[in-house]
DNA sequence: TCACCAAGCTAACACGCGTTAGTACCGCGG
DNA sequence: CCGCGGTACTAACGCGTGTTAGCTTGGTGA
């Protein structure tokens, strides 16, 4: 119950010198395997033996200061009310890719005061943000941020990660529902969301895949989070459209609200209306019809991810997309 | 498309000295606003305004290093699979408030791994966790971790931050469906869940507040987390527990659960069985029927845990659990 | 005139690390 | 005996802060 603080002072590279019986630069060779420089066995198996019992580790504050720049990764998290399910499953995945590529993930909302403010108190090695504007972008690499890529902004590195791969999610869904006969298609969003950039990317994306197959476009269906709404906006929507027969959802909450307004209208899936969401999650598996859903392979996507944001701060070339688009068909009962 | 590196290099307190035409002290003292200096108006102005030109912003890691310890709070991850909508709620709300009180937090995913090399990487001036072994607390104490709080373990912290809110939250729940006329309760819990420390904690503060209310001890209903599974396990539990009318679920998933397993057994909710679920989420909004849920105030909640932490960090008492408790019922149909 | 004080500012150190430029030692060919 | 090169190590610097001790300058009382 006490707020006592610790007067523990953690070990520094001076103590295990000290411990050693060495001076610190030789704890620093051993400990960082610096090439040409040669150190004895016996020198070596000391300093390890002395950094071992002192559970030394180094401070990250003092190398970061020294080579000037830090090994964290600043992530913007997206729009408030986004970090949902997938998402978060993709941020757990990228804390530990990122650590094992020796960098740590910092994280924070995304808030519209002075940028600066917020990339000074971390100094990051990168940037990794959900829709960047480009003088952000700019400002933020000429205060020494060496990688800086948004996810669906028009920076070029956005296209890099999640460009195409919004446009394989688009191929996915539109393939399973022509496939199953449908050729008039929605584009389902629900409350804000239709104004945030990820939905008028992927609406764009899905537009384009439409077309490219000789389709009429998609025809945007937005709705109200709370389930009487949704009916109304679906039978005015159907009214307006009536050769619609599918929809694509743009994520799990979308796809319930398609779900449960059917519900209240009488119409069943997929007899009356298909859907196709996207990024599967538990509740998407559970509901009535469950859903048949696009999964993105969170793993595939987090790694490509980490191994840009890697190169950049290494000032490597980025790596091309992998071939494995890590999208793909959920079959279950809505379609 | 180029992963150039950009040169540019950012604007330190001896820059601003110099465009200023002062020393770096007094550029410290000016910014820091140090008392028991006196500062010239004249000098002052001159170094804001070089501070302001120069877009100057003091480095994190400099800081720290002199101070000891960083302004980070590195926020261990639930177990995988855990981050829900509403752990992301809380997780945006922790985001900002930390940032407001002049913290930045880092995130790590649990990892069995020696967490000395995980700290390593940040100096956190506190440690956020979810569930914490006593040893591993009592170990980044020793490291110079000026706050170490974890959200259900056994540490006295961790009851500060979760205990009383698991015991409001089993409160509500008990309170709903007693008012309602059940008496004979079941705790529902999906796929591995039932072995993390958070699920053993909910279901010993309903066994809790049962005892207490004279009513009979809860059982244990533990779902797989596929439809069909669901709806064997259902039938075996009531096999078992033919009085038990009434469910807490302990989130989202698990009330989804019940639910699909009700669905193919043909009963009806609440009829057949009632349902409480915890955290609010829009899919529980979005079922079939529409669920009751126990809602978390994320806000109030992040505030007392960014209250906790800074109260720490600065070496104060802790603050009491505020008054209003932060768990309210959502009434929707399941019950 | 001298001592003294406050105001206003600066030199210099510490923080913990990586790294460059060295130093001491030793064996060996000339 | 001298020079040379390789091995094994160390002194010292810089990174950008916050902070302590001290330095000048001008004014005031004795």
């Amino acid at each position: 119950m006490d707020g006592r603080v610790s007067t523990a002072r953690r070990a520094t590279s001076a103590d295990v010198a000290r411990l050693a019986g060495v001076s610190r630069t030789t704890v620093s060779f051993v400990l960082n395997d610096t090439p040409e420089q040669s150190i004895s066995a016996e020198t070596r198996r000391r300093v390890l033996a002395a950094a071992r019992e002192l559970a030394y580790a180094p401070s990250a504050e003092a190398r970061a200061l020294g080579r000037g720049h830090s090994t964290s990764v600043l992530l913007y998290l997206p729009p408030a009310g986004s970090l949902t399910e997938d998402i978060g499953d993709i941020i757990e995945r990228l804390s530990v890719l990122f650590d094992e590529a020796g960098l740590s993930m910092v994280i924070h909302a995304w808030t519209r005061r002075p940028a600066a403010q917020v990339w000074s108190s971390v100094t990051p090695a990168a940037v990794l943000a959900w829709d960047l504007e480009d003088d952000d972008a700019e400002r933020m690499r000429r205060n020494g941020v060496r990688g800086v890529v948004s996810w669906t902004g028009s920076d070029v590195m956005g296209r890099w990660i999640t460009g195409p791969r919004e446009q394989d999610i688009a191929g996915v869904q539109v393939q399973r529902l022509t496939s199953a006969g449908h050729t008039h298609l929605g584009y389902a969003v629900t409350g804000g969301d239709h104004m945030h950039g990820v939905s008028q990317w992927r609406f764009e994306m899905l537009r384009r895949e439409c077309t490219s197959r000789g389709l009429p476009a998609p025809r945007m269906l937005h709705l109200p989070a709370e389930p009487g709404g949704a009916a109304a906006a679906l039978s005015t929507w159907r009214a307006e459209n009536p050769a619609a027969s599918g929809v694509c959802a743009h994520d799990t909450t979308a796809a319930l609200a398609v779900l449960s307004g059917m519900r209240q209208l009488g119409w069943a899936a997929p007899r009356d209306l298909a859907i196709v969401g996207v990024n599967d999650s538990r509740a998407a598996a559970l509901a009535d019809p469950p859903l048949t859903m696009v999964a993105l392979d969170t793993d595939v996507t987090a790694r490509y991810i980490v191994a840009v944001i890697t190169a950049l701060v290494q000032g490597a070339p980025a790596p091309r997309l992998p071939a494995t688009a890590g999208a793909s068909i959920v079959d279950r009962d809505s379609v």
